[in-house]
DNA sequence: GTGAAAGCGCTAACAT
DNA sequence: ATGTTAGCGCTTTCAC
């Protein structure tokens, strides 16, 4: 393994010289730079990044805190994601250091260690929650990051997020223009800090359609296991919706599930709608309307926002928040028209 | 940013005494170390992790090779197989350095750099060709590696591998049992190298049960955008199959969409099988029966295979191969009982 | 049991 | 235009 100080041997003149020429210097002579060029591509030269980082303090890495286990409703944001930072990454030379953890939102010692390390310039988060303890500790300890989503107590720090509440409007308008009157929502576990924002994109939604808030047709907090039974209960309503939005594709799938047990057939009887545009909701039958963030360009912005912040880290903190926009497809139409009003007994 | 020399000014001890006592080397007082322990604690010290490479030539990190973009049939194939392996890393106290690569199976300049900056111990390579550069690369510059899947003309390197083959012969034998005898074949881009076992087992299976090889059953090759006409043509023949085993996720939807605007009811009309168990594949009406690999824990297996060669270079190179299952569920039935057979005109 | 000195491979003053 | 020297933070001989 070639070092400098064999190139420097091979062509008779300094380390010191090598450093210079290779890094393109203008105090070196073109002739000399250019043997010694050819001299490095002989021997098969590439620099040491170790060294160099000790040298200058800089690690050329940024990192990446995943979860350690991922929920499988989020398999295609995660991927498009990372390949969208790792495409940044690769395209400035940086290396992407990958970091698994336990519980999202702590402040475990593996985190630490990497925090410290000096192993990496910067660091984006994911999975923020309400309010983050890693937040206050990168502060504390300098460290460049860009999270993937808001807090809700904390500030001063650089995020990029999506809008989930103009996401749920958008759909809501939508199912609204189709004539719905009656519509469910269906939110996620309410750790997720996003969770708050869909869901007061469906009060906001309601309020400008001047539609009444009715709580049953929400279903809050609801995890993998039992969006089912949600599903089941929203459908048993005396009135039951004649669309659901639901802010996850784990939620969709079960929605369509449980109508399809019950003989309803979507989107005739039921319109349907989620959040997050992945494969499993593009290839369910019927293909399903959803609002679609745009997975591999957040984890470039992501990226590209930190990268920018540890080569200047005098920048301004940017905090971006990209809309997402709605797909429509098969499993939304205008709701049956009912006969003539019939008194409800209560 | 305390550092060892900090340590030692602060105990009034060399930097040597603090390095041995933090090492927990046997040669320094145990009084001394646990005061040293507690004067590095106050000052919240963490050791400089490139300075202790540079010193060690050892980074501490191994690699892991992506796509630049993933292919969204193996959304989860790649999520899981990342998250073994991260896991596995954080256990060992190992960085995961990810680097996404345009074109798999070449050797571009990105991938060089990485393999001679010297950041990694060892490389962990995915989506391995039929003969591929990068091996014989590594092997060159004997950085330690572990292939996730098998070359076909190199040998003498470690690697891991789903033993495809079983996978198909499986399914196969399922079918033939159900009493299929006319089972048709999808397989993927021949580029990938597991295609060529896919299709081995299929054919090793025909010849097993004594069914007739049926060129005609047979689409190989099939991309994305081919799946859907390629299912077409299946279902088109004069005597079209009674089942399908698609050998990858996104042939087995293809299919299943095409069945259904035909009118074929699946399974009663044709049963379907599919290699790979994703979200997609169970969440699917009706759910598949599906060949399963254990991605995460091939993931594990790769990273501590690749960890265990790294610590101990002169340990014997593993071939590993992992006999997937069959997971059956409601898309396989017996085919239906024909008719006598009449004559059909050529 | 502790310290002084050397060095991992590189870069950046500061000479000349 | 090139070389000398020092040092990034750590570990490891080799002394004492």
């Amino acid at each position: 393994m070639a070092t400098m100080k064999d190139v420097a041997r091979a062509v008779g003149l300094s380390v010191t010289t090598v450093s210079r020429a290779l890094g393109d210097h203008g105090d070196v002579a073109e002739e000399t730079k250019n043997r010694i060029r050819d001299v490095a591509k002989r021997l098969d030269y590439h620099p040491n990044a170790t060294a160099r980082s000790l040298q200058n303090s800089k690690a050329n890495a940024i990192g990446l805190v995943i979860p350690s286990r991922f929920h499988h409703a989020y398999d295609s944001f995660w991927l498009d994601f990372i390949g969208g930072m790792a495409a940044v990454c690769a395209r400035r030379g940086i290396d992407l250091v990958l970091s698994a953890i336990q519980s999202p939102g702590e402040l475990d010692d593996d985190f630490k260690r990497l925090i410290r390390s000096r192993r990496i310039d910067g660091i984006v988060i994911c999975d923020v929650r309400r309010t983050d303890a890693r937040i206050e500790y990168l502060k504390k300890h300098n460290l460049p990051f860009t999270a993937f989503g808001r807090t809700t107590g904390q500030d001063g720090f650089s995020y990029i997020d999506v809008d989930s509440a103009a996401g749920i409007v958008q759909a809501m308008e939508y199912l609204v223009g189709l004539g719905h009157r009656r519509i469910g929502f269906m939110d996620v576990d309410s750790a997720f800090s996003f969770s708050h924002f869909r869901l007061s994109g469906y009060r906001e939604a309601l309020y400008r359609a001047k539609l009444t808030y009715d709580p049953s047709l929400m279903s809050l907090d609801v995890g993998v296991n039992e969006a089912q039974s949600a599903a089941s209960r929203l459908l048993s309503l005396p009135q039951p919706p004649t669309a659901i939005i639901a802010a996850a594709d784990y939620l969709a799938l079960a929605v369509l599930k449980v109508a399809r047990a019950r003989g309803l057939s979507v989107p005739q009887d039921l319109s349907l709608a989620a959040f997050d545009d992945n494969l499993t909701i593009q290839q369910a039958h019927p293909a399903i309307t959803a609002i679609s963030q745009p997975n591999r360009r957040l984890g470039e912005e992501a990226a590209s926002l930190l990268l920018d912040r540890v080569s200047n880290p005098e920048s301004p903190l940017v905090q971006r928040i990209i809309v997402p926009t709605l797909v429509t497809r098969e499993s939304t139409c205008p709701p049956i028209l009912e006969g003539p009003k019939m008194a409800v007994a209560h």
